[in-house]
Formats: C-alpha cells, structure tokens, sequence
DNA sequence: ATGAAAGCGCTAACAG
DNA sequence: CTGTTAGCGCTTTCAT
C-alpha cells in the first residue's frame, strides 16, 4: 500500500495538518518542523493523492482536451503544445479523439467534465448553439473555434488567406480555386472569408470547390477538379489536402508549379518535405495549445474576471517551391 | 454546484447508500425503489463524482498512456486504438509525450501512477533495469517492448524484416541495407535481429547503417549512405524514414525502384501516397492499443492470475510501389 | 431491501 | 506555529 499523510505523520511525530502545510504552504511552518516531514516523507517515498486533495479543495490539477482527430499533424501538434504547458504548471491532461464525430464531442465532454479543472475543445464541429450548452459543470475554453462568449484562442485564419491569396496574385495569378474543408469547421469559415475578402478587393476570380474531408484524399479528389476550374493556382483547406493535390497532380503530370500553383495552411512538418516543398500557411500550433492552456489557468485562478477572454494568435506565409508566376494564358478556363 | 448523491437521496426519498447500490448494483434493490432514484438522478442531472469513489473503491476508471513522440503517425495510431478501448469500457485516458527523451518517462510515470488504475508504457527508452523499478504503485503494461517478466502487447518485428528481406532477395537483390533507428529502442532491435537471421539463412549481404532518428530527416540523411554502400535495396526502421529516403533518392534523380528498392516499416496513412507507393511492413497499430487495454483491464480485475501476460500481433508486408527487380551489376559496390 | 455510520486521503477552519 | 476537528462525495459494513 502506498504511504498515506498518516504515515508521514507518525514517521514525522506531527500531525497530518501539519505534514499537509509542511508540503503546501512550507513558510506557515517551522524550518525544523518543515525539514523533519520533508524527510520522512521523501524516505516513505509518500507522494499525496491528488484525488483526496480535489475532494476537498475542488481543484484536481487535472486538465482535459478534446480533439476531432489525432491521426492529423495538426492536432497532434496543438496537443503536444498543450501537453507541454500542462506539465508545466504541474497538471495533467486527459486527452479525447472524437474521430470527426460531432456527436461524440458532447458525450467526452460530460464524461471529462467531473474530474478535470477545465476543459479545451479543440476546433469542435458542432453547431454554436450545441456550444452554447456546455460547461456548466466545468470551464470551458474554446481552441480554433469562436462561440458566443465563451472564452477561446484562435489564429488569423483569415490574414493568412489574404497574404496567400496576395502572393499568388503578385505572381500574375487572376483565377485561383479554394479546396474547402469540412462544412462544420469554423476555420474553414474563417478561411473562405479572408479569401472571398482578399479577391474582391484586389480583383482576382475565386472558384470554390466543394467541401472535402481534411485529408490527403480529399485533396486527391479535388485535384482534377481544381484544373478543370481554370483556375491556374490552388489554395487547400490545410496541407493535408495540398499534399494530395499534389500527389494527383503529378499522377496527371502536371508540373508545380509551372503549370499550377498549390498553397496549403497549417505548416505540418510533413509539408517542408514534399517535392517540391509545400508553399503554406504557417500556424502556431504548439504555441496556440500552450496559449490556451494558459487561458485556462488564468481563467481557473482568477474566477470568472480574468483578463481578456479572448486571443488570437497571427498567422504567416512561408514562400516555398509550389508557387511560381502564372503560366501565360492556359488553354482552358476563361481568364477573360 | 454540481448535485452530489445527497441531494439524489432527498430527491428520492431514501438514504444515500441506497442511491450508491440503485445506480451500481441495481438487483440489489426493489424495483419500484430503483426507478425511483434513477428518476430523480436523471431530474437532477446527476452524474457520480469518480474521484470519491476511487477513494474508497481503490479503482479510478482512469488509464495512463505515455509515448515518445504523438507527431509521430504511428503513435497517434496507437494512441487511438488505446483511446477507442478505453473509452468502450467507460475508462478515461491521460496521455503523456515524453518527446523522445528517456529521462521524463519515469517522472510522467510517477506524476501519472497515482491518478490511475494502470499504465501503458508505448515504446519505453529508458533501460531494462529501470524499467524493472517501476510500477510497484501502479499496474503497469509494456507496449511494442518487451522487460523481464512486465506483461505486455508487441507485434511480430522479427517476422516482418523476413518477409521484406525474403521479398526482396526473391527479386534478386544480393545486397540490402538497413537504416537503424534508435539505439534505445527496443523494436529496432528486434528488426535488426529478424533481419540478420533472414540474411543468414539466405545468403545476403546486410549492410547496417548507423542509428538514426526514427523521422524524416533520418532517411534523408541515410540515404547517401545507402547509395553509396553498393546496396540494391534498403529497409528502413519505419515509414517516416523510408520517406526521407525516397526523397532524397528523388533529389539524386536515382530511380525508385529501378535503381533502388526502398521498404519502410509500420504503415503509417502517409506510405500509400507516396510516389510510388511505399512497401512497407503494416504493423497492427490500432488493434495493438486496442489489445494492451485489454491486457491491462484484464489484469486489473483478475488481480495476479489473468491469463497470458503476453501478447504478440502478426506483421504483414504490403507490396506496393518501392521494390522491383535487381538492377543487373551496379557499378560499385560488391555484388561478388 | 434499506438505513446509519464509518472512513477512503486529504485540507481547512478553529483553537490553542 | 501546531494539533484537533470536521467533512469533501462516495461505498461499504453492520444492523434492522
């Protein structure tokens, strides 16, 4: 059986109190006092049980996050940033994959509830007014998503589209398509409208492309689509998506980037390794996880008046081998 | 505040202990009473406090899981498996990413071991002996390693390097390299060992190159190595470095697999969409997070006595794009 | 079949 | 500064 505050006690000769102040609050007890319990305990090897202690004082040092899916870079990312911060502030983080589910986000979100401090809901895609329902139990932020008034931490999607969109149009770009993401993800959202923005002020034809799953496939199956558009440069949903539409395209011979220019978003490491490598978007994924862990802390530590319940991280083009100027009038499409 | 089984109890008109056994042991209580209390916990929204219980039942519902590296596919893989059978029987998972260094393993280890009923150790760098050391606290299973008498889940390493050096010796390939990866890692062990009883059993050369990181820049950084030891193929400890591989061989312009035959390991998502596809060797990753649950609840609730401590998951080769025939007599290197 | 009471390991008043 | 006491939310004897 493991050592118990009981045990330090008596090995001690002090009372549990005092062990407990001993090792939670040093400087309300005597030094002498202080170094006895230090060393009983460090030679009964006692290490408290977090669960007693959040019994009592409400707070479990537990953390949990929620994600649609591990297996992408990009999360796998955000979680190690969130990980890191945990482990940090001395925490631990239970982690939940939804697979893309929007159905099970709630249920993992109840069954954490209980037994953590708060909650990060990772780029959730259920509807707002779902969201809107959460977290009475628990506190909630939001990641890569806004709700409401919840609180969140988000990157500049939509700057990020514009610079993209600004790049390939100074390269003499004047029809490009965009692979959409999926139809729930408010990133996407985000995205289309940086776009949809940039291109009517600065006069360049946008060609949406259906919704796609954020995966390699996904970029796989919009491929021949994206040429068939007319379009001679192509911006994905995220680099997933960019690295299949790369795939295809050199299936169909088509060289990037003189024939089509490819942008991705998210910077996954993956995609500095391509051939060539991956024009894209970087994110600050493991900063965005350790931002909003912080968010969380704050949020935790200074009850409902923190600081700002809101930031948003800046995003920024990273110029690479799959964007070059625009071939001189392709045979299809109408550039007009 | 959340409602805690008091305020069921005065819901229902009974006492405490009566709500504990309608919700846990429900034939032990009249079914008039039963209905009762579970009308009133739906009512209140109740939902039970999992750390109390632990308390006093010693079981938390709570499942460690610690990786080196959660951007590698391969233990996102894992990491879902885990997840999807923890969660199928109603257990939460704390996942901790040690990012490669031995050293945090044993801290995570000891920071987790109190908040859970047992612990999977995937893929463990740290020495046998201090393996050996831990888990006295807490139950704690052994993933893709093997330590002493630990209970554990790998797969058939050994078995699958035959299959790829066989494969590759029947297409004629006299010499083979194999890019190691960890020193510490004990499957890279057990694939160098299948390998060099393959190689001797059929006359090949092996051609051992250094140990590199189990990552992308690994097989670039091999891959000149590989050319330049005369081999016709090479094997690599996983995908990710194959990958490298096949980039670098595609920025020397040496023809994959005309000139050189390329084999990966694990079958992580991104091998099928290389070009040309990725051999590789798949390795059961879902199904192995999914079976070392297994593993450790069954230990968990037989106490001592479950049955086999170990469980070991076949390796398949998947024959795709990498590897054709010999090249007839490369220039250098010794085909003798 | 149900209730009363004890106690899991810990912290937070409250005395001293 | 330190000990005593109470009790967090729950399960589990032990009675009834």
């Amino acid at each position: 059986m493991a050592p118990t505050i009981r045990d330090v006690a008596r090995a001690a000769g002090v009372s549990q109190a005092t062990v407990s102040r001993a090792l939670s609050m040093p400087e309300m007890v005597r030094p002498a006092t202080r170094t006895r319990v230090e060393v009983a305990a460090r030679e009964l090897g006692y290490r408290p049980n977090r669960a007693a202690r959040g019994l009592i004082t409400g707070r479990t040092g537990n953390l949990g996050l929620i994600v649609p899916d591990l297996s992408n870079p990009f999360f796998a990312a955000v979680v190690k940033g969130v990980q890191a911060a945990a482990r940090a502030a001395d925490h631990s983080v239970f982690i939940a994959d939804t697979d893309e589910e929007p159905g099970v986000e709630a249920d993992l979100l109840r069954a954490l509830a209980k037994q953590v401090d708060g909650l990060i809901l990772c780029s959730p895609r259920a509807p707002d007014e779902e969201l809107a329902g959460v977290g009475t139990d628990t506190t909630v932020v939001l990641m890569n998503r806004e709700a409401g008034e919840r609180p969140s931490v988000t990157v500049d999607n939509a700057d990020g589209m514009r610079q993209a969109l600004e790049h390939l149009a100074a390269l003499g770009h004047r029809r490009v398509a965009f692979v959409a993401g999926p139809r729930t993800s408010w990133s996407n959202a985000q995205r289309e409208k940086g776009l949809h923005r940039t291109a009517e002020a600065g006069g360049t034809d946008l060609v949406h492309l259906g919704h796609f799953p954020p995966q390699f496939e996904g970029g796989v199956a919009a491929a021949d689509l994206a040429v068939g558009s007319g379009a001679t440069a192509v911006i994905a949903y995220n680099d997933l998506v960019a690295l299949g539409l790369l795939s295809r395209l050199g299936a169909r011979d088509i060289p990037v980037p003189a024939a089509m220019s490819v942008v991705g978003c998210d910077d996954i490491g993956m995609s500095a390794m391509s051939h060539p490598a991956l024009t894209t978007v970087s994110v600050p994924k493991r900063a965005a996880g350790r931002a909003t862990v912080g968010l969380l802390l704050s949020l935790l530590d200074a009850g409902a008046d923190a600081g700002p319940m809101h930031r948003e991280l800046p995003t920024q083009l990273i110029v690479r081998g799959t964007t070059g100027v625009a071939p001189i009038s392709p045979t299809k499409g109408s550039t007009r």
